[in-house]
DNA sequence: TACTATTGGTCTATATATAGTTCATTAATG
DNA sequence: CATTAATGAACTATATATAGACCAATAGTA
């Protein structure tokens, strides 16, 4: 974090974190996991878990994933083979678009 | 990680993670954006672009989102006021379900 | 074709995320 | 009301994510 570093990231993006934390959280109670039940089936520690439903950006996207998998929060709403179809679609479009972004040649005349 | 760690998380999971990281990649493209710009404006390394790019769940989700954010991939498809808005909604939601959950009581009995 | 920005990869030092405890408090349930 | 599972909040040691170089290969432009 070579920026401010006093709040870290966005707004947007601490209020997208917590969002998906408090989902995660009431999705949990209402399937009446276990903050530990719900760790383990996530091969996570609950400390993690806890951290996760605070929304803390430092968690790696793996383990949100993985607990929001579990306890049926759905990102892009899809199931494994749909998500398989839009990463196909992706990497096709991806494969149109020029391997490399050449930046506007600046205007070399470094004029004054 | 105190699960199989041979492969880390669910195939969901690493598909989910891998899609985001080609739409992110796609995204930053069609707007022209070179990696290090982008990492600028995000507060992180290239380095750290590259993983996100290419799915790496290991990858703090803040820094996640708020490239997403900058090459304009809507995680929940909503602005910030939107996302706000729905946190209410879901602490409400919370607030009206059990603060702990009490696992079945095991039927004690014990018996045999 | 020549030039050079862009990218991908590797490596190291540092920061920090994580697991795994412990303890105190809370709140379901009987 | 009593019991005790569940939670929240520290704390430490270890693993590892990250920044910040570096270099080589690629691929846009002129």
């Amino acid at each position: 974090m070579s920026k401010s570093s006093t709040h870290g990231y966005s707004r947007y993006s601490r209020t997208a974190a917590g969002l998906l934390g408090k989902l995660i959280r009431a999705a949990r109670k209402k399937r009446r996991l276990t903050a530990q039940e719900t760790a383990d089936r996530a091969g996570i520690s609950r400390g993690l878990l806890q951290r996760i439903e605070k929304g803390d950006p430092k968690c790696g996207i793996g383990a949100v994933f993985e607990v929001a998998t579990i306890v049926g929060v759905q990102l892009f709403d899809a199931d494994e083979a749909t998500l398989a179809g839009h990463t196909r679609q992706a990497e096709h479009h991806l494969a149109l678009l020029p391997k490399s972004v050449r930046r506007s040649p600046r205007t070399v005349t470094d004029d004054f």
